[in-house]
Parts: C-alpha cells; sequence; structure tokens
DNA sequence: TTTGTTTATCGTAATATTGCAATATATAAA
DNA sequence: TTTATATATTGCAATATTACGATAAACAAA
C-alpha cells in the first residue's frame, strides 16, 4: 500500500497533523519567517528573499493558506499574505494541553 | 527537480521543519496522545492501540525518536517509550516567540 | 539449547511531495 | 485595446513517504 489510513484517526488528530504538514517544509518555515518579519503586511516580493522559483513560492503559499497558517487579502494586483494569528493560537494551545498532561508523569 | 533544496535554508528552520514533519502525521499524533494518556510510560503495546502493522509502528516510532520528541530506554526485552519534554519546550518556545512578533503588527 | 516475546530492518508497491518551465488569468496603466 | 505586472494553474520528472509481509536480532524463560 502506501500512503497514510486517515480514517483510522480522530479528526482532531488529523487536523493537527495537517497544520504540522503546512509547517514541515523550510521553504514555509521560511515564509512565516518573512512574514514576521516584515513591519507591514506587504508580501509578494517573498519570492525575490527566497531561492525558490514564482511558481513553488505560490504553491507553498498556497498549502499555508488552506491550512489557515496564513490569509492573503487581494489589493490590486498584488495580494497582501499575512499571518493569521487564530491558528498560531491553536497551535500554541495544543502544546499548552501536552504540558499539563506531561506534569505528573515520569520520564 | 523535486525533493527540497535543505542547503538554501538556515538550520534554525531546517531544524523547526523537521520537528514538525515528525509530527505531520495523524499516526505519530496518535501515538504522542498515547503516551500522553498512559499513566506510566509503559509503551510496546502501542500496537495493539493503533490499526497499523508493526514494522509500521516500529519506524513512526524511529521518526519520533530522531526527531528528540520521544525517548526509548531498553527495560529487558521490552522498550519503554516516552515524551521528551526539551523537545516540547523548543516548540512552545518557537510559538511565543512568533506570538511576541505578531504584537504591533497589521492583520 | 530451544522456545516464545518484543522490537528492528529489508524489500517493495502505492501514493504524495517538491520544483519548475510553460502557460493562463487578472488587473492596472498607457 | 495594448502592454506590463502579479499571481495561479498545468504538466511532468525527481524524490520522499507510507504501509506491510517476511525476516532478523536480542533477550528471557523453560
Amino acid at each position: 500500500m502506501g500512503a497514510s489510513k486517515l480514517d483510522s484517526f480522530s479528526a482532531t488528530q488529523n487536523e493537527l497533523a495537517s497544520l504540522f504538514k503546512a509547517l514541515s517544509h523550510p521553504a514555509r518555515i521560511a515564509i512565516v519567517d518573512y512574514l514576521l518579519s516584515v513591519d507591514s503586511c506587504i508580501c509578494g516580493d517573498i519570492v525575490n528573499e527566497l531561492p525558490l522559483a514564482q511558481p513553488t513560492i505560490s504553491q507553498h503559499l498556497k498549502e499555508l493558506k488552506n491550512a489557515n497558517i496564513i490569509k492573503g487579502t487581494i489589493e490590486g494586483t498584488a495580494i497582501c499574505y499575512c499571518i493569521n494569528p487564530d491558528t498560531i493560537d491553536t497551535i500554541e494551545n495544543h502544546f499548552g494541553m501536552i504540558r499539563n498532561q506531561l506534569k505528573n508523569k515520569c520520564c
């Protein structure tokens, strides 16, 4: 076979895995880093920042957008992408829960 | 081509991406969930908990171990796997930094 | 030593991801 | 309308991931 047995896991487990998958490529981490470093939410020039072709960047942006990690607003010809703080919260909360469960454990 | 251009990104970006990649599969999320739900750090029976064959689980455990998300101690014939709190810290800190950078931004 | 138990590795098929050239689409400006 | 600019989509080759049967390795108990 191959390809994961998604139906065998809970919705939450699949959603979390999708979020992490969206962040599992260095180019996408670099895009998030760049969006955080830019003071205003101007974008598009991400293509000039990363050593990847425009279609590749577009693809990575699409994945980040599908995962709700970034959001894009059309601004004339350009598109203004920026981080979606809600999704950051979701992930942060998950690790908070892990931290809570880790108390009272061995290891 | 295909396969990612790892050399083009910073060490930190690659390391973070690797961490997230280790968490990017529902089976591995389920393993982490299970390890958190079990009071003591007894393992091995993860195979009975998940709808996957033993070699597949072993492979997923290996990836989690390589990413330092879990650690395993040999205990006779069995191996006791448990969460590595240090790596949880690392990821949590990263999101803390993102949260800080997000203040004073638009969106 | 032989047997049973637990975990790891190998080999391989099915599928998914990555990257980019070529091209399409959409809008602004001339 | 024509031209330039910004982004998305398509198609495809290279590579990586996922899953598992078969088998190996490591060790405890009989």
